[in-house]
DNA sequence: TTAAGCTGGGGATCAGAACC
DNA sequence: GGTTCTGATCCCCAGCTTAA
């Protein structure tokens, strides 16, 4: 979808892009090569052309920063397909919401190579120099909560890395509520023992495990994982969905293997959880 | 319960086309 | 050449939604 794009140059918008499109304009390419352009293109032909061959060559060198510098943010999920060989699905546990008032207690980062938990106290210091592995992240309500938490406790690191908040296209797309309600609709992951826990219940786990139960560690990595390893199923979705939405030839995405990640936890856990929130 | 950011609506601005 | 209209983009703001 991103060599079919041009909102990201300066003065097209959906509509001039849709006249691109509908001119038989449908690529870099065929910008570059045709004659002449729809009349709203033409006038600024020019300069055009050169930020089309620039962003051509940008893709041909992986630069994701250039184009999430240059792309309106409710269109970065047009870099998926190129990008999602060199993208992290990112999840993380704390416990509270204010990142003044709470902290983290682990970060889930999912690639097509595996799943690795970064836990406080463990090796969290070693997400920033994992992060920097990636040049696009993907997360769901990221934008707002998981991204801004990581750099309100571990300092600025995002700053040139491309983000995809799955959140909003799929608001896009009709799909709203949280991300577990989105997986049950789309029939996406999460068979275990662990699909009726909450944010609220990773809470309770890191505090179990404070207190002495090791079992609710694992179990709260697992939980996680659950969490992170839904993502990529979720963003082919929304990606197949939104470029069907766009109705312009291109190239389709190829399903993608999610790695299996199989961690142990306990299902004790879940029944002291359980015994827990009645006591409260 | 807090905070961030997206969405959508409305107004401002700009450029081109049409008309006098 | 000046004016008006139209359409697109940009910007701002309020409201909404979500995370643990």
């Amino acid at each position: 979808m991103l060599p079919n794009t041009f909102v990201h140059l300066p003065d097209i918008g959906p509509v001039t892009e849709r006249e691109l499109w509908d001119s038989g304009v449908h690529t870099w390419e065929d910008f570059l090569s045709a004659s002449s352009l729809p009349d709203r293109a033409e006038r600024n032909a020019g300069q055009l052309r050169s930020l089309v061959a620039e962003s051509q060559e940008r893709l041909d060198e992986m630069d994701a920063s250039y184009f999430s510098d240059a792309l309106p943010r409710n269109e970065m999920w047009r870099l998926y397909a190129e990008f999602r060989d060199r993208a992290a699905f990112v999840d993380i546990e704390t416990t509270g919401l204010s990142p003044d008032s709470s902290d983290i207690t682990m970060v889930g980062v999912l690639d097509f190579q595996g799943y690795r938990a970064f836990v406080q106290d463990e090796n969290m210091e070693d997400l920033r120099g994992a992060l920097e592995e990636y040049d696009l992240l993907v997360t769901f309500n990221g934008a707002a909560f998981d991204l801004p938490f990581i750099e309100h406790k571990l300092g600025r690191m995002f700053a040139q890395v491309a983000h995809i908040d799955l959140m909003f296209p799929l608001r896009r797309m009709g799909l709203t509520g949280g991300l577990k309600a989105i997986e049950k609709r789309l029939k996406v992951g999460r068979p275990s023992a662990l699909s009726t826990l909450n944010g609220f219940d990773a809470v309770l786990m890191w505090r179990m495990w404070r207190n002495g139960d090791k079992a609710a560690r694992d179990t709260l990595v697992r939980y996680n994982a659950e969490d992170v390893l839904s993502l990529p199923k979720i963003a082919e979705i929304v990606y197949d969905g939104l470029t069907d939405r766009l109705d312009v030839p291109c190239a389709k995405l190829e399903p993608s293997d999610v790695p299996d990640v199989t961690l142990p936890f306990d299902e004790g856990v879940i029944e002291r959880l359980a015994e827990m929130k009645v006591r409260r």
